[in-house]
DNA sequence: TTTAGGG
DNA sequence: CCCTAAA
């Protein structure tokens, strides 16, 4: 399937690339307000290959997600730059694609999963895979189809997911969320798990797709540690990890490999087919004829790509807010992971006079959505009431948005989700009664009574694996403790989560990390509850925990914390 | 303000 | 999640 992804590449953790001493305060340096993101649009491959667009390529993106004939081409030599935020002239702007191109285009001949894996294990040698080597092996000996995952190989081998049961049930996934062998109604599931939002979307492919990128890419989470293999999520070794801190990111990339389609499937070259098919043929469906058909809402995450449109006033109001926002964020200590979330970058926001054909006038400042200069009505970021529910689909519309990938679109909207949150709750509340239109369905948010007294606000905001894992990288780099950091690096974007959250989230991880798996029959029981963390992530808490044990947030001159989970791998040097 | 812990 | 003590 050709997919065209941003990929976001940042040169956060450049602190730790130079070895410099970074002290607790280094943090918030101003200096890191400077640290650029840079989006970079690349193609997935049916084989998984990343490619570089090419220029064609981008102007083409919005026709494609428009167009259903609309194809990507084939060549690409460029890797374009999409937008940088902040400023240009970044020195690192490295490239995950490129190396990770360079890592995998080797196999290009045979679309082939097993090529892939091949040489994902040959760049993560070892311990890298450690914990997939059996499935890695397994895909390879059955050329190509894996063993359909079922319960009979999950009793034998650790490496056998399981994906069975209607409420998604990670724990039972030994380590690996299998994508290809669920249902849609499953998918529902595990999509709501990892993006905290339902989705109405039936396409099977589509929803992998999303799953896995929304788990992989590093434009949510940094995808130091955990990657989608074949449709499964794995962790990846410590070494991997480790790279950020010898400045090596170069393989990190290679994570964004996101492997959605080459599988995995029951076969291979079927589902190699169907991925063109959708890529080319139905095209996701945005204007199918069967574009939901009779079906209920808009289904917005169809809807990413409808005909530009001039922006609504909602839209740029939400825009606005979220500007307004980045720019409160205090300095931003570090624009990593806010990804794609710093839509406008604040060094765009110029006024702009303009008289509109009527003339009245408005206000426009340049907004540089996908590099691309925009003018957009320019209003105070103070919302009247509660934007609508699929105020989302209307942001989609939005020409530059086009200009992502349906998966930065569909981030993009996690984020937006989180954004107008909290405060926007407050600030609605504040607003009393008023609309009832407003429907708090939406927020999570309900009034407990508390025992002195009053009602209180409780938002209960159920943790999405993206966060969880954002949680978990946060903690690896900046150690546990340190939460209102790692909350303004992995965080600056979830305005719901605050450092006590995280640091009481990481108390649950923890907890639910060390006790023991309980044996599925048990944990079969149709639990409501909270969704299970998938093993890998909770060794790696384990791991951590254990790391940030013996070796306590030493703060002055080591390093506080980063890197510290080095310590364990001595396949470090290995790479 | 941020952390750490208890509720 | 919330609250609070302590730093």
């Amino acid at each position: 399937m050709e997919t065209v992804v941003g990929v976001e590449w940042n040169d956060e953790g450049k602190d730790e690339e130079n070895g410099v001493e970074k002290s607790s305060s280094a943090l918030s340096s101003p200096k890191q307000i400077a640290d650029p993101v840079i989006y970079k649009l690349v193609r997935v491959e049916g084989d998984g290959r990343l490619v570089p667009a090419t220029d064609d390529e981008l102007m083409e993106v919005g026709d494609f997600l428009e167009d259903d004939k609309s194809e990507m081409h084939d060549v690409a030599d460029t890797v374009q730059t999409l937008g940088c935020m902040c400023n240009e002239g970044l020195s690192s702007e490295k490239t995950l694609i490129e190396s990770s191109e360079g890592l995998l285009k080797s196999k290009n001949s045979k679309v082939d999963a097993c090529k892939l894996n091949a040489r994902l294990e040959e760049c993560f040698p070892s311990s890298t895979l450690s914990l997939k080597d059996n499935h890695i092996n397994q895909f390879g000996d059955t050329g190509g189809v894996p063993k359909p995952p079922d319960k009979m190989m999950e009793s034998g081998s650790s490496a056998a997911a399981v994906c069975a049961g209607l409420n998604f049930d990670f724990s039972k996934l030994k380590g690996e969320i299998c994508l290809d062998k669920l249902s849609i109604r499953e998918l529902h599931e595990v999509f709501k798990a990892t993006f905290g939002r339902e989705t109405t979307v039936k396409d099977k492919l589509w929803l992998k797709r999303r799953i896995s990128m929304g788990l992989t890419n590093s434009c949510d989470i940094s995808t130091t540690m955990f990657m989608i293999k074949d449709n499964n999520l794995v962790k990846k070794g410590d070494d991997e990890g480790s790279k950020d801190v010898d400045g090596s990111f170069t393989h990190d990339p290679s994570v964004g490999t996101i492997d959605v389609n080459c599988k995995g499937s029951p076969s291979s070259i079927g589902s190699q087919s169907e991925d063109h098919q959708i890529g080319s043929g139905k095209k996701l469906r945005n204007h199918g004829v069967d574009l939901d058909s009779g079906s209920e809402q808009l289904h917005t995450e169809q809807r990413t790509a409808k005909r530009m449109r001039k922006p609504t006033k909602r839209y740029i109001e939400e825009l606005s807010e979220v500007d307004s926002r980045d720019y409160s964020q205090r300095l931003m200590s570090s624009p990593k992971n806010a990804g794609l979330g710093q839509i406008a970058p604040r060094s765009f926001a110029r006024p702009v006079r303009n008289v509109l054909s009527d003339g009245r006038t408005v206000v426009t400042r340049l907004d540089s959505l996908g590099g691309l200069g925009v003018h957009v009505p320019y209003v105070s970021r103070v919302r009247r009431s509660r934007p609508r529910k699929n105020v989302m689909a209307l942001m989609h519309s939005f020409p530059a948005r086009c200009q992502m990938s349906q998966f930065f679109a569909e981030l993009e909207k996690d984020r937006q989700h989180s954004v107008m949150s909290r405060s926007e709750l407050e600030e609605n509340l504040r607003r009393t009664q008023a609309d009832s239109s407003g429907d708090n369905s939406d927020d999570n948010v309900v009034t407990v009574p508390t025992a002195k007294g009053g009602m209180r606000r409780k938002h209960h905001r159920a943790w999405t694996l993206v966060e969880v894992m954002k949680l978990v990288e946060g903690v690896s780099k900046c150690g546990a403790g340190r939460w209102s950091d790692i909350k303004r690096l992995a965080f600056a974007s979830y305005s719901y989560r605050t450092s006590v959250d995280l640091k009481d989230k990481w108390r649950n991880l923890l907890k639910a990390s060390f006790a023991q798996a309980p044996p599925d029959d048990v944990m079969n029981s149709r639990k409501p509850t909270s969704m299970p963390i998938p093993e890998p992530i909770l060794e790696r808490v384990r791991e951590l925990a254990e790391t940030n044990a013996r070796v306590p947030p030493n703060l002055g001159t080591s390093k506080p914390t980063v890197g510290s989970r080095n310590s364990q791998d001595t396949m470090s040097g290995y790479l």
